[in-house]
DNA sequence: GTGTGACTTTACGTTTACGTAAAGGGAAGC
DNA sequence: GCTTCCCTTTACGTAAACGTAAAGTCACAC
């Protein structure tokens, strides 16, 4: 048998609240199976519910993330909708080299941050205390 | 004599409204000097603009981003402070990693999706026509 | 049978980050 | 002097992403 989980479950596990979780599926982000009236997830699920919430990290809109997940759904169409996929996860991916880049960008800055604050605190300690 | 810049030049050349500037302002996070009633923008205020643009594409809320610029304005301060600066400059880190890593598991699996894609692709042209 | 706890739906509230409209001021061109 | 911009302030509107409260259901413990 698959395993399965139920909606607490994943919201502890991913520290969402299950409000969260339900607003997704509202959304079309998530499609859960139910037992009754309860929402039963299956590992699909969670690999989605992972990638939206890294989706949710990199600054990405619920809209965006949910094209990207319906792009690595839908491997299935004629010639001319796979090579239109391509071109998206093309776009894509000059995105996230342009996010890679300001990370980058970032993390250069605060080294030099990092390091004007050391030769403070160097001059300081060596010099007169406060 | 230091170059100066029109709330409007800045918007045209950032790719955002006045009214996102002047928003930026009332939070807080930009205060340009004043000609009149005008607003007139520094090289200084340009790159806080940049910087806050960045931090935006990088998901990060205007409130996250007042506290960053706060810190890389305040290198001033005693010993202590200098610690707890460079701490957070430190947690700072870490994050921008983990978003790092965030976008290369994107991308690595970007690729093996494109990967896949052009298998089908040419196992089309190779077999049956459409 | 009566809690207790986890789930459900419905619905209104809230925060963030601006958009947009209204009403006006000041300089520049004709 | 009138028009045309570009700027100003004030203020209400809005979309996104949930929070939160209300009221009910179901299974299981005791």
């Amino acid at each position: 048998m698959e395993e399965t989980y139920g909606i607490g479950d994943l919201a502890r596990h991913f520290d969402v609240t299950p409000r969260t979780i339900r607003f997704y599926e509202a959304e079309g982000l998530l499609s859960p199976r139910r037992r009754g009236r309860n929402r039963v997830y299956r590992p699909r699920d969670r690999v989605r519910l992972k990638l939206i919430l890294r989706g949710k990290r990199l600054g990405f809109s619920l809209g965006e993330i949910r094209a990207l997940l319906d792009l690595y759904d839908a491997p299935e169409g004629r010639t001319g909708q796979l090579e239109s996929f391509i071109e998206k996860i093309r776009e894509h991916r000059a995105l996230l080299l342009e996010q890679r880049k300001d990370i980058d960008a970032v993390l250069s800055e605060m080294k030099s941050l990092e390091r004007q604050c050391r030769a403070l605190l160097d001059s300081r300690s060596a010099g007169a205390t406060d």
